[in-house]
DNA sequence: GGTGAAATCTACCTAGG
DNA sequence: CCTAGGTAGATTTCACC
């Protein structure tokens, strides 16, 4: 059968958004919502994690609480841009667990970090103390989150 | 006793790093991972989640088998910044489901918004007929993601 | 920290298109 | 032959001790 069968039709569609917002949702509670019975639903619930189409289920942290008062965004630009130097500034992003994210972008920035940090200094203290004095990084540029109007939304379906 | 405790000990850290990568760890296989009694574990899960340090447990899907191959960044700057022009935006933001993040930060921005769509012209209709048109917005500046180095890692306890 | 009842998941089985 | 619905055994959770 394989993943051929990549299609969604719009029961998945309604499974995967409800799962997206209660991943503790049970067969049961889904079958009512869903209109289908219990056993359809943790059928096509197991044929979406085997498909890759939910990749897992995580629980969802409320930063302030963990004492992480500042989010951010960090832009980095790399003076030289040789594969090895790539590479040691990846494993670099790899093991600071404050950069819970990172991306390669299009346009002017090289990467784009993803950041949440105790406080301002100790936002500074990874610009300063971490990124600047890697050896492939040239300039950073930093922008704090004031406020969040909508948060880690569900994928569209 | 309220939320005055809301001090983390060390299994409690260890406990969130857990389900932040596994939701559906039971108390049974994180007692043994942590050295603890499984009652100890339903009741320190338990506390965690009435305090709002666990907000919730969501499912994580891949964007690829949902048919969204363009992920990116749009900043947005407004022209007026009255507060029911923000306001208005705000509303647009939250019926768009191709937005799925938003924030208000520090610096030249007043938006970024973290979109998926599609394809390119998808991205360039929210640009162009979506977000443009918008009265209070005065130009978008969008970066497109090339590749994803960290992906969503859990917050650093 | 441990125990037991209630609820849940999953694999297997049966029916219908 | 494929999809939907139902049932039994094992597992998990939660309130109580």
């Amino acid at each position: 059968m394989r993943n051929l069968r990549t299609m969604l039709d719009e029961i998945d569609k309604r499974l995967l958004n409800a799962l997206q917002q209660d991943a503790h949702l049970t067969a049961h509670q889904l079958a009512e919502t869903l209109n289908l019975s219990p056993s359809q639903i943790g059928r096509r619930r197991q044929k979406l994690e085997a498909d890759g189409v939910i990749r897992s289920y995580t629980a969802q942290l409320d930063p302030r609480r963990l004492g992480l008062s500042v989010q951010g965004f960090v832009q980095v630009h790399l003076g030289t841009h040789g594969p090895e130097h790539s590479r040691s500034f990846a494993r670099l992003v790899a093991t600071r667990a404050e950069i819970v994210s990172a991306w390669t972008m299009t346009g002017d920035a090289d990467y784009l970090l993803r950041v949440y940090c105790e406080d301002l200094p100790a936002l500074n203290r990874l610009i300063h103390e971490v990124l600047l004095p890697h050896k492939a990084v040239s300039r950073v540029h930093s922008q704090i989150v004031m406020d969040q109007l909508k948060r880690d939304g569900p994928l569209p379906t």
